[in-house]
DNA sequence: CAACCTTGCTCAATCGATGAAGCAACAATT
DNA sequence: AATTGTTGCTTCATCGATTGAGCAAGGTTG
């Protein structure tokens, strides 16, 4: 190789040197409108080579600093350990690239304190938008953004100061357990309330998901026991305690379940194996998310899966139109068949 | 809310103004410094108040234009989409922002073309390291890099320019063949070669997993078919239509297998799931990587789970100590009990 | 009271890229 | 020959933060 082991970057000023010439040449040139500033093509042509045999790379934080968009666009997500979060910062990055925009991404582990921080090193990178996916308070992100003139928006978890892209959890809830009910009725012969698993009942999402479930119920004529509804937090441990707590309270647990996201499943599962609870006749499962994995667990694991093409071109749709209505927008979620 | 909904960002010198004093000041307030600088404190109190006020965030590109070292450290990975690489991606964020480095990651879904666009754009960023992640082409990212002059490291596939830190492929393939020999001859009453499934012939990790897995067949005397390692790519359908092929080409399959990621794994229970071809006699499994669902898919089902936080320790351990040579850390990987 | 130190700031250059304004050289038009 | 137009550049201010150098005011020392 003849490139320069230099440890200093070559510049613009070092290129303009190598070529006779001016910063604002090489500048025009290599950043595509040397037509625009009337180079002659020789030169730009000498410079283009230059600056490959340099291995010359643009000093993004100088250019960022002169121009007045920045074409960074920020997310903030919870976590990247399960196939929906995984499959939403995938999708992300290629929709934002599509864009021409870069993306940064950061999880902050539901951690609010690491929400807000996070947001404020994406503000300082001059993000022009903020995403906060499933964030804890997605309103204080945004005050923060308002305040340096940036718009923000929510994916997963609905703020009420910024538009918001969520899933309709109701609808999606209520069909899922119409499913359950159904399969109950299909295998065990009979309908039966189901349990509710996981999730926090404060947030949004997993309120909307009970009122879902408790309409479901209603529309077949079956009570729900609210001690049946166990919002006991997404970590798997807290599902297998509450579900351990249960079985200890009421010697039998009920035959179908709705699970309130992978992460509780994982717990469930687990507490399932362990327990021995259900050996010999496995209760009836519906998980409101989708896993691979966790679909062949069982011969008819009913799983909601999340929209997440139809989510992110809802949060484009706002972005590429500039749209701040402070909307909520629910994007339906989809029944697959499992396999 | 008085916070200034502006849309022009507040800058050292608003803040100047608004304090009477000057922008110097200011800066070295805000950055910490201002001991060193002989600033009184109540100017710095004063000055603290009004960015709080204001809702001041700092500009990152000119303070980094301005300052020598970036802070800021790049990764590359292939996929979001399963445990292995989510993890790494977690705990490399995690790892970063507690050195007081802000990372930034890019997914580049296997794909060279955009391997090289990524590594470029943050060789722009300034990053001041760069990690790949399973990258297709690693040495040509390093030598991307050393133009630059950022130092570069490989993980979980090696390079041979940059230090590499991957899992120890052989110790663990061999141990991990041992274990699903065992489970055959315990399950089975006999041991029976296994067949290899997923991952691409020509990678690093792949070849080695198959001297481990060849190396554990002859330390018990078992001679390996050729035609029995299914080096078909790591893609979920490429493993289901390589099991179809060899099915129709062999009538019955061996009774046990590895598989080579949990990629590939969910092409193999697929295909096990409709082709029927094991109803009745599941075979023997072991899977190189780990996945909580996948683990509960059967009742032995053995997989290596590789360690994401021993490899990162010793990606930062390298980071930490600007050591640049060229050397490749193999880290074991670790047989945990499944559940 | 001169020499020196300390405190608490300000000034101005700088990082690298950008782009408006300007200018020299030559060609074309009246 | 004078005017206008075109081509192909260069000059310079600018973006916002940082930092070495410097300076004025007051205090201390001999």
């Amino acid at each position: 190789m003849n490139q320069p082991k230099q440890t200093k970057k070559t510049t613009i000023y070092d290129l303009a040197e190598l070529a006779g010439t001016s910063a604002s040449a090489v500048s025009a040139v290599l950043n595509g409108n040397w037509k625009k500033r009337r180079i002659s093509s020789q030169l730009a042509e000498k410079i283009t080579r230059l600056a490959e045999e340099q291995g010359y790379a643009l000093n993004m934080q100088a250019s960022l600093l002169r121009r007045e968009k920045s074409k960074i666009i920020g997310m903030i997500v919870p976590k990247y350990d399960n196939r929906y979060f995984g499959s939403i910062v995938e999708a992300f990055e290629n929709m934002a690239r599509e864009r021409g925009l870069f993306p940064i991404i950061t999880c902050t582990r539901r951690d609010p304190e690491l929400e807000i921080e996070a947001a404020r090193t994406m503000l300082s990178y001059q993000v022009e938008w903020l995403v906060s996916t499933g964030a804890t308070d997605p309103d204080r992100i945004t005050d923060l953004c308002a305040a340096s003139g940036v718009r923000s928006l929510n994916l997963d978890l609905p703020g009420s100061r910024a538009p918001s892209v969520i899933s309709d959890n109701f609808a999606g809830a209520r069909e899922l357990t119409r499913r359950v009910l159904a399969n109950c009725e299909r295998k065990l012969g009979r309908v039966e309330p189901l349990l509710f698993v996981g999730g926090r009942g404060s947030d949004h999402n997993t309120s909307e998901r009970v009122r879902g479930f408790r309409a479901a119920h209603a529309d077949m004529g079956l009570a729900v026991d609210d001690n049946h509804i166990l919002t006991c937090g997404y970590a798997p441990e807290k599902a297998e305690i509450a579900l351990q707590a249960l079985a200890q309270q009421e010697g039998n647990l009920t035959r179908g379940m709705f699970v309130n996201s992978t992460i509780s499943f994982e717990g469930v599962m687990r507490w399932i194996k362990r327990s021995h609870h259900y050996d010999g006749r496995p209760p009836v499962m519906g998980c409101f998310d989708w896993d691979p994995f966790a679909a062949m667990l069982g011969d008819d694991i009913e799983m909601v899966r999340q929209d997440v093409p139809g989510m992110l071109n809802a949060v484009f749709g706002i972005i590429d139109h500039g749209s701040s209505k402070v909307e909520r927008i629910e994007i339906p979620p989809l029944f697959l068949s499992q396999n």
